[in-house]
DNA sequence: GGCACGATTGCT
DNA sequence: GCAATCGTGCCT
């Protein structure tokens, strides 16, 4: 646990998102309550570029929901989708301009009892839901942490995002990011 | 107030 | 291939 202590500092944030959303990969999600710690270790994530890309839920404009990927990088956005799966992003880049990294899967360190591979099951394995909308990520509930260093470079793979056919272009973009050696992404393509 | 649909998942 | 299940955005 004293290695995840540390947490990735608002700066690690406020940048192209991208990059936030490749550097990402082997970082690890730590939620500690009432004493419990969960532990994972980052392997996919999605970057999501609104309003421009269509993909994106912020492309839609400044509504109750997709308030808070308009503030501060660094801060969960958290969302419900298909009346029973919750999903937990990073807001990115700077205030004012709607960007968000999806974080896609966890490999198990410490605590996860459930299958965390796919957005869905991350949220439940973690029991993360609306509750965290909002939360600034480097608090002491919910945060990232680089962790502790990788025996061996993280060797990065990029696909389109899954599940936005509709988005027409914007969904051919290779804005996908996962880690090739983990066999815990949601899906293939890889 | 009504309605179509979704950044998913698991079972057929 | 498709059902489960409901919040959100958009329309009336």
């Amino acid at each position: 646990m004293d290695s995840f202590a540390r947490k990735l500092p608002p700066a690690f944030f406020a940048r192209d998102t991208l990059a936030v959303a490749r550097a990402l990969i082997g970082t690890y999600l730590v939620h500690r309550y009432r004493g419990r710690v969960r532990i994972g270790r980052i392997v996919e994530t999605e970057a999501y570029l609104g309003p421009r890309d269509r993909a994106a839920h912020s492309s839609r404009g400044r509504t109750a929901r997709t308030e808070v990927m308009f503030g501060q990088p660094g801060h969960a956005y958290v969302y419900f989708i298909y009346g029973m799966w919750h999903c937990l992003n990073v807001v990115a880049a700077r205030a004012g301009t709607p960007h968000a990294v999806l974080l896609r899967a966890l490999e198990p360190v410490e605590g996860i009892t459930a299958r965390s591979c796919g957005p869905g099951l991350l949220c439940r394995a973690m029991r993360i839901d609306r509750r965290f909308n909002g939360i600034d990520l480097s608090g002491d509930v919910l945060w990232l942490s680089p962790g502790v260093a990788p025996a061996r470079p993280v060797r990065i793979g990029r696909s389109p995002r899954i599940g936005v056919e509709y988005a027409g272009e914007w969904a051919q973009r290779p804005w996908r990011f996962f880690d090739r050696d983990s066999d815990c992404i949601s899906r293939p393509s890889n």
